[in-house]
DNA sequence: CGAAATTCATAAGCTAGCTTACCTTATCGC
DNA sequence: GCGATAAGGTAAGCTAGCTTATGAATTTCG
């Protein structure tokens, strides 16, 4: 399982091919696993969002993807979007209206904090199952009935730190 | 001090008038005591966001105030929301891109988390310090240097339970 | 008085996030 | 074959979040 042991934040030089390939791997067994459809359209999509380690907007999306490709229209690439997050290769970053592909292979409902760098872009996920709790248990102590638990914190990631906050300006 | 003992989600029936008085209150002492300049423009902006205790869009602060007074333009009220938000008087709920008179008097820094009720629309503030700590500190053993948390939690708040659900169509 | 800073007005515009509506195509099971 | 479902194409549009640019009005302060 490479899986497990991939580092929060990829190092600017790893091997990216391999970690995209990785991921759609991923996403090829899953679909397959649940009988979904993993037509070339969501492909190209969910190969977009990896294309980095940053989140994407929709647009974004449409013209990474007009590169290699006719432009989508935006219908298009939110059906595909939505397919994506609704089996959870996809994560929806809601303080920045984007979408990040998942690298890592955690269950549908486990609870992800993402760390999301300043400097460089690059959107890590950690996981946040115990804080998580405690959260939900605070927020049920005044009567409210969790749901959904949206935790994104910015600052700058280790390789910025080393490199000197380059993108900072 | 009344403040204290806010509860998290108002009661449906309380005393709203009350409530927004205390805020303006507040919030022209802090401006007082920081020597920064409480306009009337601003306090109408404050004014809006306290007429409900759910975020509102900038475009929805217009329209609010455009009931009241000349229709204000965009450039106006984002000015007035920046000034309100650096006073820590609003925060802006990240997942919903909308704007929240701070109903409490906390500190600057004090980290809070949002529960925004699916029902009513209402959101509540609950501290959130130990778990951010515990967040910060999960973030910073990646190497990862945190700044800013945003922290958010949608569900359904307690008046809404009893109350059966009434807007979730 | 006059220069600088703050605040706001006015006008215009861009982006981009997201949707509605409708139609074609392909696949699959009956 | 045929109806149902799923996937996508096409066209158009709306909103609303946010910005740029410029200039007037007011205040501050030397």
């Amino acid at each position: 399982m490479t899986t497990a042991a991939k580092p929060t934040f990829p190092a600017p030089g790893h091997d990216h091919d391999r970690c995209t390939a990785d991921a759609i791997t991923h996403a090829e067994q899953i679909c397959a696993g649940r009988a979904q459809n993993f037509t070339p359209i969501r492909r190209q999509v969910l190969r977009a969002l990896l294309s980095s380690h940053r989140p994407l907007g929709a647009y974004e999306v449409i013209d990474e993807l007009a590169r290699v490709m006719p432009r989508l229209a935006p219908i298009t690439v939110y059906r595909a979007l939505d397919f994506l997050m609704q089996n959870g290769l996809v994560h929806r970053i809601e303080s920045r209206n984007a979408f990040l592909a998942c690298a890592h292979d955690h269950d549908d409902a486990a609870a992800v904090a993402f760390l999301i760098c300043e400097s460089c872009g690059s959107v890590g996920e950690i996981p946040a199952a115990p804080v998580a709790q405690a959260l939900n248990e605070a927020a049920r102590l005044t009567g409210f009935a969790p749901k959904l638990s949206v935790v994104e914190i910015t600052g700058i990631c280790a390789h910025c730190q080393a490199a000197g906050q380059s993108l900072s300006a």
